[in-house]
Parts: structure tokens; sequence; C-alpha cells
DNA sequence: ATTGTGGCCTGCCCGC
DNA sequence: TGCGGGCAGGCCACAA
């Protein structure tokens, strides 16, 4: 599940494919081509010209043209990034290991032989020119406490789905987002508008805390409630059972003793 | 606008 | 040993 500590490694990965003439594309999966966008208009846009900017907003990379076009990719929860054979991360909850060249749903071939790709093996990513970038929220790295503020003002809809509300915030998936809720003792079921001032700002300092220092560890998938995260799991500070739930459409576990 | 639900996609894991 | 069902979740369409 790349969330948005993952797609930060592979905007650090895309630098190396900035300044590199492209001298070809491919996208053999038109199914993975969203909006009006099709394998012609990616070659057009893309042959001749190269990559000047790496940028991302929550979950969106943007990999910006010097013609001026941007070009969207999305990793939905299995897609990885690519350049000449290095992969941005080590490893991913939930996708596979393996490197099945049909999984390579979109590639775009350097003039200097090397190669960015995407591979995804459930398709649930997506690449797109010119994607609505002012759809999406406050990005979740760089949140500050009156973005956090406006973001959950005036809301009955429960805390967790809230704070994964990509037009709200940008970037917080739903293992980073239990994590941080355990960490700030937060019940994910509380209406999201109803936290008072002090509480708001304890989410704020648990949020930008566990995004800094997962993302120094390695991934969404280092947080500390990580190994309790399964049915049958117990709390690793209290060791109370912990509470499975349907929560904003994504299973989640909290621990009822301590997240009020 | 807000909120909730279902479906998409498909590899993997578990139980039989 | 093979098979079937459930599960994972980012994102979008849709309904009320």
């Amino acid at each position: 599940m790349p969330e948005i500590l993952e797609i930060e490694y592979y905007r650090r990965l895309a630098h190396r494919s900035l300044d590199r003439p492209i001298a070809s594309v491919s996208a053999p999966d038109a199914w993975y081509l969203k909006g009006d966008t099709d394998a012609a208009r990616l070659t057009g846009e893309l042959v001749g010209d190269s990559f000047v900017a790496a940028r991302r907003i929550g979950k969106l990379l943007l990999l910006d043209l010097g013609g001026g076009v941007a070009l969207g990719l999305r990793f939905g929860m299995t897609g990885v990034l690519e350049i000449d054979d290095d992969e941005g991360v080590d490893q991913l909850r939930y996708a596979s290991a393996r490197r099945d060249p049909e999984w390579v749903r979109f590639s775009v071939r350097f003039g200097d032989g090397g190669e960015l790709r995407m591979r995804d093996a459930r398709r649930l990513g997506g690449v797109e020119l010119d994607p609505a970038e002012d759809r999406l929220g406050a990005d979740a790295l760089s949140l500050t406490g009156a973005q956090l503020r406006s973001a959950l003002a005036g809301s009955r809809a429960p805390l967790k789905a809230r704070l994964m509300d990509q037009h709200h915030i940008a970037g917080l998936g739903n293992l980073l987002t239990d994590e941080i809720l355990w960490r700030a003792r937060l019940d994910p079921a509380r209406p999201a508008g109803e936290l008072d001032a002090t509480t708001r700002r304890r989410l704020h300092r648990h949020l930008c805390t566990t995004l800094d220092q997962l993302l120094e560890r390695g991934g969404s998938h280092t947080g500390d409630l990580m190994v309790a995260r399964e049915r049958g799991g117990s709390c690793p500070r209290c060791g109370s059972a912990l509470l499975r739930r349907t929560i904003g459409g994504r299973t989640t576990y909290s621990c009822p003793a301590e997240q009020r």
C-alpha cells in the first residue's frame, strides 16, 4: 500500500529521470490510462521532451515536462516505481516481490537507454496527463495546524474517514491513519469536528512526528501498531485486545482502552 | 455540499 | 495436492 511516505520515496527516486530526453513510451494497458489520456497523446506529449521536475501532492506523483504538461502517476495499492531497474522502495506490503514483466502497465524509455517503469499487479493505479491537482487537500507531510483545523471543522464524519479523505488532507492511507490515531490515543470513530483545540493540537503533533519517524524508518508499514494489526492482536502499549472494525470503508484497528 | 456504500482489480493465503 | 473463498485498499461512481 503505497501511502504518502512511499510516494515520497518514489519522488526522490524520480529525480533520476529528470533532464533525460524521452525516446519512446509504452502504454499497453488502456485501462490504466485515466481521463482523456490515451497512448497516442502520451507519445505526442512525452517523446522528444524531458521531465524537468518531480513533485508530489499526497499520493499523486507529478512529473513535469519541459513543454508545460504534467504526467500524473497514481500507484493504487500495489504500484511500484522503477527507474533503470532500481525500485523506490524495498518492500511493499500487500505487493508481490515478483517482477513479472506482464505487470508493467506503463514505461518510458530514455534516449540514454534507461527506463522508467510502473509495475502494478492489481492495476489499481493509473497514468493521467494533467490530472486535477486542485481536487486534493493540503499535503499531509507539511500539514499545518490551521490546515488540520479547517479539514476537520464542521464534519460529522468519523475522524479516521475525514483524515483519509484526499479532498481535505492528501496522503494518509489506512495504515498511517490507524498508527497516528493510536499514538494520539484518539478513537477513530469520533466525529471529526468535535475535537477541542487541545485535542486537535495533540493529533497534529502525533501526525507530524509519526510521518517524520516512519519516513526515517522506511515506510508506512514500520509503525509501532503494525505488529498487532491482525485478528486477535493486542495493544503494544497496554495489552488490551484490539478492536477490529470497518470505519470509512476500511478495516480499522484501535485500542478500546486507550483511544477515546 | 456531505456522508456512506459498493465495485473495480487480482495476487495471496487459508481451510478443506 | 488442488481448489474456492475471503481479504487487502486507493479511488471513483453513485445515492440520499
